[in-house]
DNA sequence: GTCTATAAGCAGATAGAC
DNA sequence: GTCTATCTGCTTATAGAC
């Protein structure tokens, strides 16, 4: 078994589900649909060790070695499964993307201003908690230049912010959000929200670990969740 | 003034005074006074060529090599002011902690929380939007695990976070503000502040060139400061 | 699909002439 | 103080046996 062999250095090892390993002279016998699901196993698992050491180290500093070791594969099978770095990376940035997708959906066009911000704001936040790797990918990538991003920030990111901006707009020009501009109040919901994947480590060092535990993000969610209301003045139309 | 140094992180390119070159056979008899001046300016300068190429490659991604040539110097003469790599970066750390606590300041003891909030806010989007680079360095740093900034964290940034939350609780005993959690009122001052400075290629992207001109980011600091006090319930003690 | 071995080049850092 | 040449080891990526 591949997890047992001697040229894995094991400091980190990934112990993975089990494909990958089962390779054995069987394999030529074996059906399309088995080896199909080593590729998804594989690519998936790969994935996950690379938006790891994509978060740590940033595009340049990450090593193709090193992702392949967390992955407890050899380097050539990473560069079997995703042709270059590059390639890698951007699939990496579309998982990302496709989960920020599935959030901004939440800021939906509801009458009332408080559901709509009160649940983005908590989808983001809940996102923050459940994927902070790739938070810290998406940021460092912005903070690179955004250089890989432009097509998503472009096509993807852009219009969704503008119907947002319409939508805050009319929420405004009904008296149920306070005279904000709508761009800054979006830049302080995300900023906001991702500073607690982002910047965990400082929140570790200022804070202590207890800050981040389940029941302390739930509250701190909904502290944050008020503030942001607050900060924009939304009432519902009914109260 | 600070405003007027020559060595605030100066974009790419690398035009210097002339110091550096100007080494001829006449160096040996100079004064050390001019030697000295020469050491300072050669490592000012590289200090800021430093933190342009780490703020957009991360620690790991940054080369010294491509810092030398931004400098415009010779690899080995990086070496020659800066022993290794990690020691440039400390240095590049150490001179963004000073101007962090400086803007730190403007947060004090007043007995309004508006003047101290509002004005701790203005100086945090000036220094995004004086020193971006230093605060994506800063930024990168802490996605990256905060290692070499636990001592700062632990000893210079934690007390002086602490000093703040029991002001904001004395504030908020008196009535003046909002019953927010401190912590999470000065995270949100940060990450919305940073934000600006962090994530500046995506704001260009999303709201265009002009968001980030020199008006329209004075209206936008407005912007934060109103929507900040909003979240935090602030009122002035005589008002 | 897996993996060893290796190519070709770039990294951090240093030696030593000037 | 400056700079060319170089050492050592790590980088991305590939070849080719199994």
């Amino acid at each position: 078994m591949r997890d047992d062999d001697t040229d894995t250095p094991a400091a980190n090892l990934a112990v993975r589900p089990s494909a990958g390993q089962a390779a054995t002279k069987a394999d030529k016998a074996d059906k399309p649909r088995r080896k199909a699901s080593i590729r998804a196993s594989n690519e998936s698992h790969l994935l996950a060790c690379a938006e790891a050491v994509f978060a740590e180290r940033g595009f340049e500093g990450a090593s193709t070695a090193l992702i392949a070791e967390r992955a407890g594969l050899p380097k050539a099978n990473l560069h079997y499964y995703f042709p270059t770095k590059l390639a890698l990376y951007w699939r990496v940035l579309d998982d990302l993307f496709e989960e920020w997708n599935a959030a901004a959906d939440t800021f939906d066009a509801s009458s009332d201003p408080v559901a709509a911000i009160g649940g983005y704001v908590r989808a983001k936040m809940e996102l923050s908690r459940r994927r902070p790797l790739g938070s810290k990918v998406w940021a460092n990538e912005i903070i690179s230049g955004a250089t890989h991003m432009q097509d998503i920030l472009l096509k993807r990111v852009k219009p969704w912010m503008e119907s947002r901006v319409t939508l805050i707009e009319r929420w405004i020009a009904e008296g149920l959000l306070a005279p904000v501009e709508p761009k800054t109040l979006l830049f302080m919901i995300w900023a906001t929200t991702q500073h607690y994947a982002d910047f965990e480590a400082q929140i570790r060092a200022l804070a202590g670990k207890r800050a981040l535990s389940a029941a302390s993000f739930e509250a701190t969610t909904e502290e944050v969740v008020k503030m942001i209301l607050r900060a924009s003045g939304a009432r519902s139309p009914n109260a």
